[in-house]
RNA sequence: AGAGGGGUGUCCGAGUGGUUUAAGGAGCACGCUUGGAAAGCGUGUGUAGGUCUCAAGCUUACCGAGGGUUCGAAUCCCUUCCCCUCUACCA
């Protein structure tokens, strides 16, 4: 969330970003958006001249009760009990114009860094960096849900059966690579100096709110009915708002957490090639690392994750690419967002593996994570990212390896798994 | 899940309707004292909003959260969350 005070000092840079995230009327919400603060204000002043005035004669009445002078003290308390509904009516009033701005500011996107390209698609998004070459395959090479089917190591026709589609079962060497990826893909984060956390996976609504996906996408999120509690959809809503209401120790920052849960989406929609097999899944499996940082560091900071992620994927062998993500295609709390994507063999086109973005103070607004410097509260920048996501992961490394003696895995992996084909 | 007891500042802890402007203690910061330290003494010590060019000052709210009663609420009432003890259940 923008704070008011940042609108109002640069309320034409604001102006401009929420043009190039594809706002419209900018102009008008953000002349309407101070106007409203302009209305809470002058409410807010009226009631509490008032609440003034009502406390010093609260505070007459009980110095003359004392004294015993009760009949003075009659008096003013039928003077005061007049201001009474007054002060109900101006603080209901303030509360009331308060929420109705709070309403539309939460409803604005972060603003976007000034390195973020125009576009509206993923079109126009900009590619940064490219590592590896395309994998020469055999002419008959499979995609990876036909792979899956061949060695029996993924199945959605069992998952269907116990839950629905986008709920797929993992057998054997599935599972074991599953496992495998999980546990390399942590210990390679702590070895970067990353702190492990295993959150619940199941969030209230207050942290639903604190990292932005409510209001207005509980849509996307499967929901406890008797509890009202949400299943996350990725580790970054638990782990971020562990810092919810928090004055961070100036000392303690950086702070870099990691966890591994399963991710839960609703995603209602579209079908076809581009969602088949692992590409979309209602439940999935993610590592996700989380910063915590001072604002004048977060963008080294951001680097320094991106080639976290980029490391991994090298060490896979994996083909991939790095996009700088342009404001129509950024996601809502995002100031800068690169996102790596893998090649898929058999499928012949890039797959979203991982999305490391910058929230700088959006999120932190919203959470009331702070930290104080030279006796100032400050907001922090929030970071996170995937490092990484399991299932395009294993749809990549299943087509890209794949060859006459089966699917040879990465090196790295091997003393994870304990084989080195799926045949 | 049932019965009972609790939730007060950075921490401990007093406080059952009005000098509470939240006592007292500890911690922390600064100063005095000292050869230096400890002790001692003194001062300060939260968050958010408003007013203000800035600061100071003034002011409003905040005693788990939300609402109510009252001229006045940490204190009384209602709702809710969390913690502890016992019982039940369970991994």
């Amino acid at each position: 969330m923008l704070t008011i005070p940042f609108i109002r000092a640069n309320s034409e840079v604001t102006i401009q970003g929420l043009t190039k995230k594809h706002v419209a009327n900018a102009t008008e919400i953000v002349n309407q958006l101070l106007s409203m603060d302009d209305d809470r204000k002058a409410l807010l002043q009226q009631a509490e001249a008032l609440l003034e005035k009502s406390n010093a004669a609260a505070k007459e009445i009980g110095a003359l009760m004392q004294s015993g002078q009760k009949e003075l003290a009659e008096g003013k308390r039928s003077e005061t009990a007049a201001l009474k509904s007054t002060i109900k009516e101006r603080e209901e009033a303030a509360k009331l114009a308060e929420k109705a701005m709070l309403d539309l500011l939460v409803t604005l996107p972060n603003l976007p860094h000034s390195s973020v390209p125009q576009g509206k698609t993923a079109e126009d998004n900009e590619i940064t960096f490219t590592w590896g070459t395309i994998p020469v395959l055999d002419a008959d090479a499979q995609p990876h849900w036909d792979l899956i089917k061949k060695y029996d190591i993924i199945d959605f026709d069992l998952g269907n059966k116990i839950t629905g589609a986008g709920f797929p079962v993992y057998k054997g060497k599935g599972a074991r690579l599953q496992r495998a990826l999980i546990n390399f893909f942590l210990d390679e984060a702590i070895q970067a100096g990353y702190y492990e956390i295993q959150p619940p996976i199941l969030i209230n609504e207050d942290s639903g709110f604190g990292t932005g996906q409510l209001p207005d996408k509980e849509g996307q999120m499967y929901v406890t009915k008797e509890e009202g509690l949400y299943l996350i959809p990725t580790a970054e809503v638990p782990i971020t708002n562990l810092y919810r209401d928090v004055i961070v120790n100036e000392k303690e920052l950086p702070i870099k957490n990691v966890g591994h849960t399963p991710c839960f989406r609703r995603e209602a929609g579209s079908w076809g090639a581009h969602v088949r097999g692992l590409n979309r899944l209602h439940q999935f499996d993610k590592i996700e690392i989380v910063q915590i940082q001072k604002p004048e560091n977060s963008y080294a900071a951001l680097e320094e994750m991106s080639q976290h992620v980029q490391g991994i994927l090298q060490k896979l062998g994996l083909h991939y690419r790095v996009l700088r993500l342009c404001g129509g295609d950024m996601g809502f709390a995002s100031a800068l967002t690169y996102d790596m994507e893998v090649w898929s063999g058999a499928q012949n086109r890039w797959l979203e593996v991982s999305s490391v973005s910058n929230f700088e103070t959006f999120q932190a607004n919203r959470l009331k994570l702070r930290t104080k410097i030279d006796g100032k509260s400050i907001l922090c920048h929030t970071l996170n990212g995937s490092a990484l996501a399991l299932p395009r992961i294993v749809a990549a490394i299943l087509e890209n390896n794949q060859g006459p003696d089966g699917i040879k895995l990465p090196e790295v992996l091997v003393p994870y798994t304990g084989f080195t084909h799926i045949s």
